[in-house]
DNA sequence: ACCTGAACACCGTTCAAGT
DNA sequence: ACCTGAACACCGTTCAAGT
C-alpha cells in the first residue's frame, strides 16, 4: 500500500507518519511495527527514532494527524450553540455538529480511534477540540468540573461508538474478525430465549448493524438528549 | 504478591487467574505476560497452554471472572424498573443501580476494565449483565434496535468513566502514570487563557478529579437521563 | 493428563559508529 | 544532521519430548 522509494531520499516525517496511518487502516493498529514503518521507506527501524522519541510519540503524532482532519462547524459563521453563545436557549444542535464532524474522520480511522481517548490532550488539533467541547457545555448551563467531565465522556463515548460497533472490530485484521464474529454468532443463537428472553430478540443486532447512519444517529441523538436540560 | 508454592504441586486454572489479576490490578495490564503469570507459580511459560488456548483466551477468562463478581441488585426482591416490570412508569433507578454495581467491580480493577467491552458477549456473566441492561432499556420503551445499542453505548460509557478516569491513567504503572501527568499538566498550564478559555477555567479537573463519588454519581446521571422519557 | 526444553519469529530500544 | 549495524532484553507460540 505504501509507496517505496529509494533509499537515496531523506526520511520524511510527515510520509513516514502517512504511510503508518494507511497500514494502521488497512491492517489494524497491530500491524504498526516499527519496523514495519520503517520498511515502508527502505529504511532501518533505528532511523526512526531521530523523528520520534519512542514509539508511543509516534503514536501521538499519528492521532494528532487523525484529529487535525476534523472541520468543526461554526469556525466560519456561528450556528447553532457557538461557542460563545452564551445566550438563547440551548437546543443541542451545536454539540450535535461538533460531535457528527469528530465521528466523520474517527469511522475513517478506526483503529486509530482505539488509543485515541487518552492521547486527546497531547495535541493541539485534540486541545482545541476539548475546548469547544467544553465551551458548548458550559453555555448549556453546566457548571465548569460538569462540563470537563462531560466532554471526556462525550468524547468516549464516539469513540466508543466506532470501536464497539457490531460487526466492526476494528482492532484486528480481517481473518481474525471473521474468526471472532463466527464465535460469538455461535454463543449469542444459542441462547435459550427463555432464559434471555432480550438478547435472543436483539442478538442480531450485536452482530451486525442494520443501518451504520442509524446507528450513529441514534447514538448522537442519546447524548445530546442527556446534555439538555429542560 | 502471588505466593510462590513449590513446584510439586499441579497448575490450577483458578489459582493462575487469581495471580494474574492481582499483576494486573498491581501493575496494570502490560505486566500481564505469559513469562510473569507462569515464574509466579514456578513453572514454565509453556505450561499455561494446556490451560488456555492463548493469551487471549487467559485475557478473556480475566474479564470473566471480575464480570462475575458483580452483583447484579434486584436478583432477590425486584425494586425499581426491574427486568419483568414492564408496568409502570420508568423512572431509571433500576438502571442506575445496575451501572453503579457494574462501576463497583470495574473501579477495583481499572487494569481490566479497559479490554472488558470487546470481551462482555464471551462470559457467561458479561450475557447476563447485557440480558438485563438491555431488559431494562426495553422497559424503558426502546424498541429492540435502539435497547441494544444502548446497551453498547452504557456500557461502553462506565467502563469509559474508570479508564479515562482524570489522574488515574490505569495503563501504565505508577512511574510513568507520574511523568504523563506531569506533561499533561505542563501542556495544560501554558494555554493561553484568551484563545482556551474554558478549558483553561477547568484544567485542574483534567489532572485530577476533585470528588470520585461525584465523578461517577455525575456521569451515571447523565447517562441514566438521556434514558429516560419524559 | 500435565508439564518441560529448545527453538522460532517477532517486538521496542540502546549505543557506538558511520557519513 | 541523519542513518546504520549489532546487540540486548524482552514478547507469544510451536512442537517434540518427557513423566
Amino acid at each position: 500500500v505504501a509507496p517505496r522509494p529509494p533509499a537515496s531520499e531523506r526520511l520524511d516525517r510527515d510520509q513516514v507518519l502517512a504511510g503508518a496511518l494507511a497500514i494502521a487502516d488497512a491492517e489494524g493498529l497491530d500491524a504498526v511495527t516499527l519496523r514495519r514503518v520503517a520498511a515502508g521507506w527502505n529504511v532501518t527501524p533505528m532511523a526512526l527514532y531521530w523523528h520520534f522519541k519512542d514509539k508511543d510519540a509516534l503514536l501521538d503524532a499519528l492521532v494528532e494527524r487523525m484529529l487535525a482532519e476534523i472541520e468543526l462547524p461554526g469556525d466560519g459563521p456561528l450556528t447553532g450553540d457557538g461557542p460563545f453563545s452564551g445566550d438563547g436557549p440551548f437546543t443541542g444542535d451545536g454539540l450535535r455538529a461538533v460531535l457528527l464532524a469528530v465521528l466523520r474522520v474517527l469511522r475513517a480511522h478506526p483503529a486509530l480511534a482505539a488509543i485515541t481517548p487518552l492521547r486527546i490532550m497531547r495535541s493541539d488539533a485534540g486541545i482545541a477540540l476539548s475546548e469547544r467541547v467544553i465551551g458548548t457545555l458550559r453555555a448549556a448551563g453546566n457548571s465548569p468540573v460538569a462540563a470537563a467531565q462531560l466532554s471526556v465522556i462525550l468524547l468516549n463515548a464516539v469513540v466508543g461508538m466506532v470501536t464497539n460497533q457490531p460487526g466492526e472490530l476494528a482492532v484486528a485484521d480481517r481473518a481474525e474478525r471473521d474468526a471472532l464474529l463466527g464465535a460469538k454468532r455461535a454463543r449469542l443463537k444459542s441462547l435459550p430465549p427463555d432464559a434471555f428472553p432480550n438478547l435472543t430478540e436483539t442478538a442480531d443486532y450485536f452482530l451486525a448493524v442494520p443501518d451504520e447512519e442509524d446507528w450513529y444517529e441514534r447514538g448522537v441523538d442519546f447524548l445530546v438528549r442527556g446534555v439538555v436540560r429542560l
